[in-house]
DNA sequence: GTCTATATCTAGATAGAC
DNA sequence: GTCTATCTAGATATAGAC
């Protein structure tokens, strides 16, 4: 039984020490101090420290492309929408150590480099097909060139939101504050381009979920 | 002479090397070799590698406010607003290594998070004025909710771009074409909520000005 | 002010017994 | 699979001569 659920072990240590103090700021020797395993154990179960990051890495993809998968003729109303940007932003709250480095993570593993860029890929992909999705029933109008730009200023708040309230010590990973204002900010860029009918939904939702954070 | 060159030699020296590979992948060793100087002169002009960090920061803290240091009735015209943000951009990049690793950043060194903190209020603030000034030309639009998650979205263009263009391989952060696209970004945030004369004319100007990107 | 040489420390990683 | 002990490399920082 021990190999698996050492190994285990190890990764849900990392996560939530790479997630207190920063990847950078963990040493392999803490991760054994923590989980009661001497440091041996570790690297018998993981080649080096960068392994254990890219297996966390791995994990959140796999749990965040189902979220993102999204077809072409999706059809959420603004609930769905809703739920969805919940679940992606409460996962990304899980593993917020990989978005405090995007850098540094991308120039020390090649390999992470490729897969963030096509995560971004992917999840930029899923935003436009959700415009589209609204586009197509005339619940939304916007030109081309502005919705670039929409685009862009929503990878922005789905990418950055987490850090940026970690740095302001803002308090609710736990609880889904933060998430629920992280979805509010993206939630608000799309607003402006809705037809009455809808943004009137959308303004409902919002301030509706905002209204009950503590 | 000597003194103040080689400290402005390991300060400039430090920045390059900071913004191409990252404040922690530089050692003081590498630094010293790329400016031609020993180890031992290095630690004779600064008492250790965070002070230099502090040093930078300093420097690029002195430099940025000014640039956001506008008054409760500033009266900004679109042109002048465009400059304003592009002043800001462009020492941002200058800086850019700052704004990859704001969390360490923050943790490492105490000092340099309460006057990140101080920054990014009074850069709320001097978006704030500027909304302000907007609204009370009759420009702008927004109820209060919006208002502040208006500010939000903005606060994260301002901060993020930058890093976001890096991870993108974006070229272009020394011609201009990353400000550019960066400022058309943070305005595309606003014009939504703009009275139709202000919205045509920072819509031309967004269009003029991304049309004559490479 | 600047150099060379080196001390100190700590991190990642391995060896080999059990 | 797990442990203890240890190696090695590299980073920050200092000492002391020039």
């Amino acid at each position: 039984m021990a190999k698996r659920n050492t190994r285990e072990l190890i990764l849900e240590t990392s996560l939530a020490l790479f997630n207190d103090l920063g990847e950078q700021n963990v040493t392999t020797n803490l991760i054994a101090d923590e989980a009661d395993i001497s440091p041996g154990n570790l690297y018998y179960h993981f080649r080096s420290k960068n392994d254990i990051t890219i297996e966390l890495f791995k994990r959140f993809i796999v749990q965040l492309e189902p979220i993102l998968d999204v077809s072409d003729d999706s059809n959420l109303d603004a609930e769905d929408l809703w739920f969805q940007l919940h679940l992606s932003f409460e996962l990304k709250g899980k593993y917020r150590f990989l978005y405090r480095n995007l850098t540094d993570l991308s120039q020390k593993v090649p390999a992470l480099d490729r897969a963030l860029k096509g995560l971004f890929n992917r999840e930029r992909r899923a935003a436009s097909f959700q415009l589209a999705a609204l586009e197509k029933r005339g619940s939304l109008k916007i030109d081309r060139g502005q919705r670039e730009l929409l685009l862009n200023n929503l990878m922005l708040a789905l990418i950055y939101w987490i850090p940026y309230a970690e740095i302001l010590d803002e308090q609710g990973l736990e609880d889904g504050n933060i998430q629920v204002r992280a979805i509010a900010g993206v939630l608000q860029m799309v607003i402006p381009y809705l037809a009455s009918a809808e943004r009137r939904e959308f303004e409902h939702l919002v301030k509706t979920y905002l209204a009950h954070l503590n």
